[in-house]
DNA sequence: ACCCGAACCTTACGGTGTAAGGCCGTTATA
DNA sequence: TATAACGGCCTTACACCGTAAGGTTCGGGT
C-alpha cells in the first residue's frame, strides 16, 4: 500500500464549501438532469458530477439509484398535488389533478416514465394517492368505483402520457412527423388518415376527449347510484 | 499482431452445428429469455449465450439492441393479431383486440414494458396497426374519431397493463401484497379501503369494466353520428 | 482454382451500478 | 482539553453492459 503524498483535497476548496447534499437537493438536480438530457443519460457519476461530488457520495443519501428515482417521482408529484387543493367539487379536483398529470408529459417529458413505471412507496407518494382516493369518496363513490374508474383514469393518462411523449419526441427529430416516414399510403391508407389527427398540435384535443368521456361516464354512474 | 497456436474452434463442433441464427428465430429466444428473467436481465451476451453463440454474433442480424426490441415486440402482436381476424362485428373485434393486448400483460408480463414503450417502425407492427385502424373505420369512425378513441382505449389498455403488470410482480414477491406494507391503515384510510379492490383476483373486472366503459361511450357515439 | 460474402469469433473501449473501505472535519463525551 | 464517534465524502475495484473494429472459417458461384 503506497503512501500518498497527502493531498489536500481534489474538490477546489472554495470559500463556500458547497453546503451538504440532501434527499431532495440530490432528487431535484436529478430531475433537472433528465429534464436536460434525457433519463438514460442519469447515471450516478453524471449526477455526482453535477453536483460536484463523487458518485458514490449519493450512496450516503439514497440506497441505490432504484430509490433516488422514487425522489425523483416525488418531486414530479410535489407539482401535481397542488392540483386536489381548494374545497370545489370533488370531480372537479379530479379532473384537475389527472390534468395535472397529463401537465408532467408535457413539462416532464423525459421523466414522464418515472412517473409511469415506479410503484409508490414513499411517503410523499402515499400522501398522493390517499388525497387522490379521498376525492373520489368525497365525490360518492364506493372503494369498488374509485378502484374501477382510478384504474381507467389512471391508465389512460399514463398509456396516453406515453404515446404523448414519444411523440413530442418525434418532433423535435430531424424529420418532424418521423411515423409518416415509415407508412406507406399505398399499403398504410388508414394509418396515413389517421396519423395527421395524432400530431402534437391535436393532442390537446385527444386528451381533453378523453377525459371529458371518462368523466362523463362517472358523472352518469353517479346519478345512478344517488337515484 | 501475434500468431495464434490455430484453435480449431472455440464451439464445440456437434454433429449438428447448429442451424444458422435468423431474424424470428433470436427475436423469440429474447421474449423467452424476457419472460424467464425480466427484461433487465436480457443483454446480447447472455442472449448470445442463450443460443450457444458470442454476443456479437447477434450484430448480424439486428444493428442494435434497440431494434432486437422491436423483433420481440412484432413477436408479442403476432400473439396479438389474430384477435382482428374474422368477419363478425367491427367493434367486436376491436374489443378481441385490446383485450388481447391485455392477454400480452398476463402471459408476458416482463415483457410488457416493450409494448408499452416501443413505438411502432417496423412492418410487422405497421401492419398490425393499419389493421386494427382498418376495424375502427369498419366500426364506422372517421379519422378524428379514430384518433381519439384509440388514443383513450389504447392508452388504458397500455396503463393498466403497466399497473397491472405491477401488481402481478408483487404478487410473488415475498409478502403478497406489498402496498399494504408501506400504507398505515391511520394515516392512509382510503389506500387501506381500494387496495383490496385492486388485488391481482380482481383485475379482470376491473379491465372488463374499463372495456366496457368505453366500448360504450363508443356506440353512444355511433348511434348519435348514424342519426 | 479463385474469390466472395455470410456467419461467427476475438478483442477492446468507455461506460454502468454499487460493494468495501479509507480519510477528515465536526461534534459529543469523558 | 483529550478522545472517541460519526457523518459525509472519496478511492478503488468488480462484474457487467452495448458495440466498434477487425479477424477467421467455410460453403458456393464463377
Amino acid at each position: 500500500m503506497s503512501i500518498r503524498p497527502r493531498v489536500v483535497s481534489p474538490r477546489p476548496d472554495r470559500k463556500k464549501p458547497r453546503e451538504p447534499l440532501s434527499r431532495g437537493g440530490i432528487a431535484r438536480a436529478a430531475l433537472q438532469l433528465i429534464d436536460a438530457e434525457g433519463l438514460e443519460q442519469l447515471s450516478m457519476r453524471r449526477l455526482g458530477a453535477h453536483l460536484g461530488v463523487e458518485a458514490m457520495a449519493l450512496y450516503h443519501h439514497f440506497p441505490s439509484k432504484a430509490e433516488l428515482l422514487d425522489g425523483v417521482l416525488d418531486c414530479l408529484l410535489d407539482e401535481t398535488d397542488p392540483a386536489l387543493d381548494g374545497d370545489d367539487a370533488p370531480l372537479l379536483r379530479l379532473r384537475r389533478c389527472f390534468d395535472a398529470l397529463r401537465g408532467v408529459a408535457i413539462h416532464h417529458p423525459r421523466a414522464f416514465w418515472v412517473l409511469a413505471s415506479r410503484r409508490f412507496r414513499t411517503e410523499r407518494s402515499l400522501a398522493f394517492y390517499e388525497r387522490l382516493l379521498q376525492a373520489f369518496a368525497d365525490a360518492g363513490f364506493d372503494a369498488q368505483h374509485t378502484a374501477r374508474y382510478f384504474r381507467l383514469l389512471a391508465g389512460f393518462v399514463v398509456g396516453a402520457g406515453i404515446a404523448e411523449v414519444g411523440s413530442r419526441a418525434m418532433q423535435g427529430a430531424a424529420t418532424p412527423i418521423l411515423l409518416e416516414r415509415y407508412a406507406d399510403p399505398e399499403r398504410h391508407p388508414r394509418i396515413t388518415e389517421v396519423v395527421p389527427h395524432l400530431r402534437v398540435a391535436r393532442l390537446d384535443d385527444i386528451f381533453s376527449f378523453g377525459l371529458d368521456t371518462l368523466f362523463a361516464a362517472m358523472e352518469k354512474d353517479l346519478r345512478r347510484m344517488r337515484r
